[in-house]
DNA sequence: CGAGGCCTTGACCGCGGTCAATGCCCGTGG
DNA sequence: CCACGGGCATTGACCGCGGTCAAGGCCTCG
């Protein structure tokens, strides 16, 4: 369990066995009913979160109720509501679990911490940001230049995993189109 | 002119006089002409860029040769082919300059010495990522739930510098609509 | 003074949304 | 174990936002 966000970790920066003992020490392990709420709308982001297995969402509410969704994570990914952690302002990003789900959070609080008590987690940090960032605007991208067909076949090859786990409805919802639209679309093929 | 870059740094990072010594002597000036190209599709992103001066964009162009904007830079502002950056793969995005522009260039192998030789200029990165993070999803939130007026709307309460000061027809390219939507926006006010 | 680019406007169209009906699957409780 | 209810997927009918194309006028700059 703690294994899984260890090889994670080093995967990315090197760090002794203290050091790693010390990360591990601010995560606490948390289990998740399907379709429960970690953080709500207008809510400060307060945790980042490590999916050990099942899945969370991060999306948007519209005024009349609609989702959309910015992100899954799935097994071995973290996922937090970055631009209020950032800001530190209300988060426009709710979070959810979208199935079954176990998870290993942080505090920011601790997060900040290790920030100033590891110069290797600023790198850590530094390189899920980059992340994030190249994944939000090639995401931004494909709303400028890409159609809904387009979209949805670019997200079979890159991400198929999305389209074979989740339902119909969270795919649509994470494509910025209606159910009923993405049900044409693979009918059409 | 090396003051202006100077002073944005001081506000972000505190170094003392040879590490800005350092930082600057690795800026190089440039001039450029009005819609001169620093940055074509397909190339590696090579700089980034500190406005001094004018106004730089970086756009994309689709298979038909529509033009969409990600972002624009004016004075006092970086900018930097971010994703192409992070990846070191060729880019999607193009820069340009949208008027006759003046520059202060780094290298990303200057850069990336700096983060070498400046443990400080790693926050500054940090910092800088975080920024164009919270710029892009924010962008992105917005095509989400908003339609082509709220946009607009947003953008003039938000950012209405881009509106007063360049042509419609890059005000549409960055809001992602055409310049006759926009015109017609325009009208109903 | 001419040419080219930009803005506006009208006519038309199509992609994708909405609404509603139907059917399916699945979980839950009697 | 079966019956029921609720959520999801599909499909048809309809519609409207925003795109395209083209024409006309204006401004800028060489």
């Amino acid at each position: 369990m703690e294994e899984l966000l260890a090889s994670y970790i080093k995967n990315v920066i090197s760090v002794n066995d203290t050091e790693m003992q010390l990360i591990l020490s601010f995560f606490k392990f948390k289990k998740l009913k399907k379709n429960e709420l970690v953080l709500h709308h207008g809510e400060a982001s307060q945790r980042t979160f490590f999916v050990i297995k099942g899945c969370l969402r991060i999306f948007y509410i519209d005024e009349q109720g609609v989702e959309s969704t910015r992100y899954f994570a799935f097994e071995n990914q973290f996922a937090t509501a970055l631009v209020s952690f950032i800001t530190a302002k209300p988060s426009e990003e709710l979070m959810q679990a979208v199935e079954p789900t176990e998870v290993l959070y942080i505090s920011h609080e601790n997060f900040y911490r290790l920030l100033e008590l590891l110069p290797q987690w600023e790198k850590f940090y530094r390189i899920y940001l980059e992340n994030a960032y190249v994944n939000n605007t090639n995401r931004l991208q494909s709303f400028f230049v890409q159609d809904a067909l387009t979209k949805y076949r670019y997200l079979l090859e890159e991400n198929p995993i999305i389209v074979q786990r989740l339902s119909n409805k969270l795919v649509a919802s994470y494509l910025g189109i209606s159910q009923a639209t993405l049900s044409r679309l693979k009918a059409k093929k």
